[in-house]
DNA sequence: GTTGCAGCGTGACGGCCATCACAGCCACGA
DNA sequence: TCGTGGCTGTGATGGCCGTCACGCTGCAAC
């Protein structure tokens, strides 16, 4: 799935495979250049952090290869997951163009290199390239969506069935388009499961076990199979 | 509060009192000579419908007077509400901008004078003054730090208690910087406060009704008295 | 007036699920 | 080879809260 990539991408980044679909792909030379001169690669290790709840927003970060979980968490301990981000996608944006504290803490859970650009540097040249920002305000739409769909797995299921079909249904539709039986490899413990859905692990445990004794889906490793993608869509709609 | 509008308003939203502070105050003139060309008024009943979820995004609107609720609904019924704008606001903003379906449902619950700009029209707008384009990048940002906050209040509670009192809490910080006691005026039914906080109705009068007994907040009428604020902290904290 | 309706207050009941506790299991390293 | 630590599975328990049901108030229309 992503490519072994050298120590060469640390150089220039900006080539990798997932630029050509991304925010700043087609901006015109001048624009790239610019960009590229204010870019800064490095890699993270796991369980790296890349920006916490709260700090005053240093830049952005271009994901290129690698994993990070995106998560708040209250006084007491509780974490909530929002997303976990994938190569091409931009962290830290809503956080540097308003200037407002990060509203997500960003921690590394696979190895990952990344771009950083500036505050500074980067509200600068979006200043100067009005195509660049557009294309920001169509990534941060894109996030808004995404934020809005995990509200509705949160805020509109009464059950915790409804909650981890309506996940698995967002997994599918991310991975796959298949019609039947859906293939996919199940990245995420139990645990973050939960923190994802709201709900405790033990409940993600029996919730599992409860749609394999349904045949909806079936485990075998870290590889999930949906079943019947029907029966989990009649589950959410109960 | 906010000022008896006549119609001339609608002949002129843009020199309505909120533009100062908004989205497209300070642009140069000629784009905002542009942005008046493009852009035409419309006063909307109370429980008119802006726009609704699902639909493929026509163009944006900026409130000048009055309020809209922005909600999202499941199949069967149960509705969430993020949140309800205020004048100044532009809604419809993630849609446009990426051009998929409008995620919310904006319905009116106070008479409300908005003006509106197409898609096309918006969009050609953004990508010739990109002054305009990283404003535009600036309110997106904000909204998703709402919605963050919302997601928080919904996600990282146990009790109902607890949502309520974040609820209230975040009103305190949108209306008043008050220490110690702060009033306010409750503009929301226990239905609807109910579907703020993901919650039912009877859960948020008994919740309100402890709140009372343990003297930590007042109602009169449609006034609201926070006689606690730190006591409405530790519930949250708990 | 009175009729209707929207919103609030309250009791009873039952189910879901968070929590605690513990037991297997696997990978990994000493 | 044995520990050790992270992950998964499972039972028991209790409490929160959603749901149903009903009564109350206040307000507006006629």
């Amino acid at each position: 799935m992503r490519a072994p990539y050298g120590l060469e991408i640390i150089e220039s980044c900006l080539s990798c495979p997932h630029r050509e679909d991304r925010l700043f792909c087609n901006l015109p030379p001048p624009a790239v250049q610019k960009l590229a001169a204010i870019t800064s690669a490095a890699a993270y290790p796991k369980g790296a952090t890349l920006f916490v709840e709260g700090q005053s927003p240093r830049g952005v970060f271009i994901l290129c290869s690698g994993r990070v979980k995106l998560s708040t968490s209250s006084a007491d301990g509780r974490t909530l997951i929002l997303r976990v981000a994938e190569p091409g996608e931009v962290l830290g944006l809503p956080a540097t163009v308003t200037e407002k504290p990060y509203e997500l803490t960003a921690d590394v859970i696979e190895p990952t290199q990344a771009n950083f650009i500036s505050r500074e540097d980067f509200l600068r040249f979006l200043g100067e390239h009005g195509e660049a920002a557009v294309r920001v305000a169509q990534q941060l739409g894109e996030t808004y969506h995404s934020a809005i769909a995990e509200m509705r797995t949160i805020g509109l299921s009464h059950s915790a069935g409804e909650k981890l079909a309506r996940f698995l249904l967002d997994l599918c539709a991310d991975h796959d388009e298949g019609k039947g039986e859906v293939k996919l490899t199940l990245t995420f413990t139990h645990e973050e499961i939960a923190q994802m859905i709201g709900a405790s692990r033990e409940t993600v445990t029996r919730v599992f076990a409860d749609f394999k004794r349904r045949q909806l889906l079936q485990v075998k490793g870290s590889t999930l199979i949906i079943k019947n993608k029907a029966g989990l869509e009649s589950v959410v709609g109960s």
